[in-house]
Formats: C-alpha cells, sequence, structure tokens
DNA sequence: TGAACAATTGAATAACTGTTCAAGTATTTG
DNA sequence: CAAATACTTGAACAGTTATTCAATTGTTCA
C-alpha cells in the first residue's frame, strides 16, 4: 500500500517527522491489544456491568436487575467480559457472582468519566 | 422489561443490594458518553493515529505515511476523531495539521497501555 | 487560467456486533 | 426422579462500522 498513488505525491511532507514518529510508535500487537481493551470497554451495557461490579459483587440476576436488562443479554456480554480476563466468578450452588478481576479497570473508566464531565 | 419471565423468578437474589447498587450508578448520558469515549479508543487506526499525533503535530498525508493507509482511510477516521472533539486541525496552504486537542486522552492511552502490558 | 495535489466526501460493500428467542445445562429441592 | 430455576449458549436478525473507490473541493503556482 505504501507505494501507490494513494500515498501522497510530495514523498512526505515532513519526511523526518515521519521517520520520528514511525520510530515511536508502539508494537502492531500492543495497538491491537490497547484497541481491543478500548473496544470492550465501548460498549454501554458492558460498562455498566463494570461499574456495577465496581461497587459490589453481584450474581447475573442481580446483575440484569440493576440494568433492567435480559438475563440472556447481560450473559452474552459477562462472557465477553470473562474472555477479556476483566471478571471473574464463582459458583455458590445455582447463582453465579461475578466481580471485578482487579481495580484496574476501574482507574480507566473513572478516568474516562473525568474526561466526558469536565 | 423488568416483569416478564426473563428477570429471575426469585424477586431478585439480593434486594437490598440491588437497590444500593442502582443508586449508585451513573445517569444514561454519562454511561453513554463514557462508552461513546471508549468506543472512539477501541479501534486500532484511531488509537494509532491518537498515539502518533501525542508524539507530534502530523498532516494528513504525514499520518497516512507513518500507519501505512490510504489517505481516504485516514481521513475518514480523522473527522470522527474531530466531531468526538479528540483532535484539532489547523490549515496551511493544501496542508491540514492535526494535533491532540488535549493530553486527557494521551493518559487515557497510557493507562491503557499500562493495563494490556502489565 | 489550468495543472498539480492535499484533503474531504459519498456510496458501496463486507465484516462485525448486540439483542432476542428458543433450547439446553447444572443445581437444588420436594 | 421430576419440577423449578439460575445461567449459558447457538442461531438469526437488524444495525453499525471500516475500508475502498471514484468524484470533488480548495489551494498553490507556473
Amino acid at each position: 500500500m505504501t507505494d501507490k498513488n494513494n500515498v501522497c505525491q510530495v514523498k512526505l511532507i515532513n519526511e523526518k517527522k515521519v521517520k520520528a514518529v514511525k520510530k515511536k510508535m508502539l508494537s502492531d500487537s500492543n495497538f491491537t491489544n490497547l484497541s481491543e481493551t478500548f473496544k470492550t470497554l465501548g460498549d454501554n451495557t458492558r460498562v455498566k456491568i463494570l461499574y456495577a461490579l465496581s461497587k459490589d459483587e453481584l450474581c447475573v440476576c442481580d446483575i440484569s436487575a440493576v440494568l433492567d436488562m435480559s438475563l440472556s443479554a447481560v450473559s452474552h456480554q459477562l462472557r465477553i467480559l470473562r474472555n477479556m480476563k476483566l471478571v471473574k466468578h464463582r459458583k455458590e450452588g445455582k447463582i453465579v457472582y461475578y466481580a471485578l478481576n482487579d481495580d484496574h479497570i476501574v482507574q480507566l473508566i473513572k478516568m474516562g468519566y473525568k474526561h466526558v464531565t469536565e
């Protein structure tokens, strides 16, 4: 893709800058992990679940009550959060309790909240 | 949706907890803003653009060179970042230079990076 | 003025995503 | 064992999204 007529003809407006910035970029896999983490937070339902869990450990049923959503929808999103290792769960009979995996994510959400409210 | 047979029958496993957590939830609009901000960061191309701009002010052409992507694709994403007020731009003749709107977002990205690399 | 070119834009397409619905698991308890 | 129930799962559907391609805008400069 680099050559082609897609890229501007002037052979880079600012070759030095481009080289310097390119050198400072992270690896592709880091960017992928980064954007996938943000993408996981970038859904109304999931961010609500995480926020709720930052207040208390909750079972699926309780979460669906807090969010006023179907059990199934919540469960689907919990699977995604589980896969991303953002939440952990423990079984107590029929009931499955979910909790945040660590407080890391809450910090991110708090910072995001600061951003949108300032 | 609340009643229905979607929600668990036990009339809430833990009514007190649910009430307490529900009270602590943010407003819907706050959650929407929050998730939309994260969603904007939750794309490989956009997070790369923001990261690059955290290193230097760059024109569209330079950005497309840094990311090795088409001008058009970059421009489309820049529009989204502009709409979200994450970047600002200034014109210099034919060339449009982009920069981060504020350092807020870099903090978020740094924190996300810390999360994925730890 | 007209050629060159950085950037934007709209349409089209392919891929992805979140919810619902229905069916299925697993556990408790009568 | 059978009924009840908390939860999970797969398929289907509607809505969204990122990129490409082609056309267009706006600016410089010969």
